[in-house]
RNA sequence: GGCGAGGUAGCUCAGUUGGUAGAGCACACGACUGAAAAUCGUGGUGUCGCCGGUUCGAUUCCGGCCCUCGCCA
């Protein structure tokens, strides 16, 4: 059995595709169940904020993997993909339907793929560097990556904090840094199962609306409130990274609408870079006739039962 | 009506001792291996308000006009 795959922007409306398709499956006598494949609607408690699936779509549609993490907790890719596997795998070995639903280019790949990911943090060690990054600087610490290890240093901008400060840490921790460059090609590894990778679109101009519409009605919704109780309950830094986070802590939701814009446009630079995946145009289409869509394809190509 | 400040990129502004201009943000495109809603890269021709004068050359100096804001009438 194939694994669904939907993947595209914050805004576009993957929900809707998701609970339309498993009517459609359902039908079919299949017995569907939602994977989500996002960073921040694993915390408990920022699901307003986050947009995650509500408790009258999760009626429609059982969703994994959504509200499990506590705030005050970090969280990374690496844990993700554990669960995500196990969930995926869970579903098939009972022969349901996962239809795995997402926004985070790199937590799609890791739930449909095996990263072979390297060692994760050592606390103390992701402490020392970044005490270091802080006295001098990404540029300074990518100089003497570059003396210790020229390979991974050629791949990783001198200006990119993130990079820098990880392949310092592996160097720290005895590990090799990942020469990221060379492996870029890893969406051609295998995925795990066969799956059908759907990429849904939507003309810029009219998902920017979107997204400045979804942000008012989050606000309503009390999407502030969420925060203010996470930032009192001492949210963890990756929970901070929620897009609106700080700007709704500021009362500034025109800055949390911007960078959510900014946000969906890089989703849909990961979209396009997604190998053999069928894009779904969504402006003049609504999620029934995308779900249509995605169950006429994948009827077209059963495959193997699980 | 008088005085003052200002009119430069979609927005906020900088600048040019006269040689046709540049930052941030927006926007576009891209990268992405345990922070990824993160982090980062590349991309800037715009009647420099309008008309005229001086000049080899004016966005820059001079004059006039228009508009905006403030204060005073």
């Amino acid at each position: 059995m194939h694994v669904v795959a939907l993947f595209g922007p914050t805004g576009v409306g993957k929900t809707a595709v998701a609970l339309a398709l498993a009517g459609l499956l359902r039908e079919r006598g299949e017995d569907p169940v939602a994977v989500s494949a996002d960073a921040l609607q694993v915390y408990r408690g920022l699901e307003t904020l986050t947009g995650a699936a509500t408790p009258e779509d999760q009626t429609h549609l059982e969703h994994r993997l959504l509200s499990f993490v506590d705030p005050r907790e970090t969280f990374s890719a690496g844990q993700f993909a554990e669960r995500a596997h196990a969930e995926i795998d869970a579903a098939l070995a009972a022969g349901r339907r996962p239809i795995v639903v997402g926004g985070t280019g790199l937590y799609l790949q890791a739930a449909l793929t095996d990263l072979e990911l390297r060692p994760p943090p050592d606390p103390a060690v992701r402490e020392l560097v970044q005490a270091r990054l802080d006295e001098y600087g990404a540029e300074q610490l990518h100089a003497e990556l570059a003396a210790r290890a020229p390979a991974a240093a050629s791949a990783i901008d001198p200006r990119d904090r993130t990079r820098v400060g990880r392949a310092l840490e592996l160097l720290e921790m005895g590990e090799r840094p990942a020469p990221s460059g060379e492996d870029s090609r890893l969406w051609t590894a295998e995925l795990r199962h066969p799956t059908l990778l759907c990429g849904l679109t939507m003309e810029r101009t009219a998902l920017y609306e979107r997204i400045d519409a979804r942000v008012d009605e989050m606000l309503a919704a009390g999407a502030a409130e969420e925060v203010r109780q996470a930032d009192a309950a001492g949210a963890s830094r990756t929970a901070r990274a929620a897009l609106g986070f700080a700007e709704l802590l500021d009362g500034d939701a025109a800055a949390m609408k911007r960078r959510t814009r900014n946000y969906a446009k890089r989703q849909l630079s990961w979209l396009r870079r997604l190998p053999d995946v069928h894009e779904i145009d969504l402006t003049s289409q609504s999620a029934g006739d995308a779900a249509h869509r995605v169950a006429h394809i994948l009827a077209a190509r059963p495959g193997p039962v699980a």
